[in-house]
RNA sequence: GGUACCAUAGCUCAGUUGGUAGAGCAAAGGACUGAAAAUCCUUGUGUCACCGGUUCGAUUCCUGUUGGUACCA
């Protein structure tokens, strides 16, 4: 029998965790958390990572499993997660993943090119050539090294730039040769479920737990982070915010409210993303009979 | 109560020597294959507070009203 893998899918704060938990009770699985920063076992409160009592309930795979200080990437999650549904395939039909990193759940579903990883020392010197003497030039390289990559490429994101360079020159070959962006088959099905509530309504939820964030001690923990700041997993929202607290740079309140504000856009983000995505099934957060009778249409339960 | 100043986009404000207006922020839309909770792009019609007057024409000038702020009583 073919197995399947269920994505519970949505931006920040729609409720995937209760509903995922619900769902993984019903159907005896385990949960793959797909989510970029909830790895990271030093933040706990500003990614709303599931409670010690929700991973008592059902087993949580890839939460808080490394360290801040880790390097680690899309591409690694295809690797460890892909083997890790191997490995859960051989006892269980359905496995249940979840989260809102757009970009990991495409790296489950589609696959991802296999790239070089990137080198640090070439990194840090790109970043340092960058903040001196500006994109332009950078720019200009990369239009030598990869004139087809350079016909395509934004302009303007210095970010995605600096990664092109960094790919043709650690491998000598340009970057748009190894971005092949070809769809990888998987031997599981998958069901995307999506949730969401009108706009309204979820910028409120988000809103509310943010507040909920603060009072359960969020600022002690960014304290805790503080001499780390710099790295990148922690240009997070909810983290980043807080450091400019702590640098006097902003007030706390104005803070809190950047901390609200922020995440409300990273959730409309997710939802541009997953709007184009004609394979998920949209639900209400609370519709699980909804989601429950989709599954079964599907074959499952 | 008196005097002065203010009232323009969701917010903060600019502006029109009288020809119906524009910035920042917010918000919305979008791109996106290895740092992705990152990074980048696009988008500004609103009874110019209300009533009346002057004028070919008023958001702009004038009278009054309402609301706000400051000072004086």
């Amino acid at each position: 029998m073919k197995k399947t893998l269920i994505i519970v899918l949505g931006p920040t704060g729609v409720g995937k965790t209760e509903l995922t938990l619900t769902l993984a009770e019903k159907l005896q699985t385990e949960i793959i958390s797909c989510d970029s920063r909830q790895m990271f076992k030093e933040m706990s409160i500003g990614t709303a990572r599931p409670t010690d009592e929700q991973t008592k309930r059902v087993k949580h795979h890839f939460v808080g499993n490394i360290s801040v200080t880790d390097y680690y990437s899309c591409g690694r999650f295809e690797i460890e997660a892909i083997a890790l549904l191997n490995e859960l395939f051989k006892t269980k039909d359905v496995v249940l993943m979840t989260g809102g990193s757009m970009l990991y759940i495409d790296a489950i579903c589609k696959g991802i090119d296999d790239r070089p990883e990137v080198n640090q020392e070439l990194r840090d010197s790109l970043w340092a050539r960058y903040d001196k003497e500006g994109i332009g030039p950078m720019r200009d390289e990369l239009a030598q090294l990869d004139p087809a990559y350079a016909a395509t490429m934004d302009a303007q994101n210095y970010k995605r730039i600096i990664h092109a360079l960094e790919i043709c020159l650690s491998t000598g070959q340009p970057y748009s040769s190894i971005r092949q962006n070809t769809k990888k088959d998987r031997d599981f099905d998958i069901i995307k479920i999506g949730l969401n509530l009108p706009r309204e309504e979820l910028y409120e939820r988000i809103n509310k737990r943010v507040d909920i964030m603060m009072a359960e001690g969020l600022l002690d923990e960014v304290k805790s982070l503080y001499a780390q700041k710099e790295l990148n997993s922690l240009n997070t929202v909810g983290y980043k915010e807080l450091f400019n607290y702590l640098d006097g740079v902003w007030e706390y309140d104005y803070a809190v409210g950047m901390i609200k504000q922020d995440s409300r856009r990273y959730a409309k983000k997710q939802l541009t993303w997953f709007r184009k995505d004609e394979e998920i099934n949209w639900f209400a957060p609370t519709d699980i009979d909804g989601v429950l009778n989709k599954l079964k249409e599907l074959g499952i339960g």
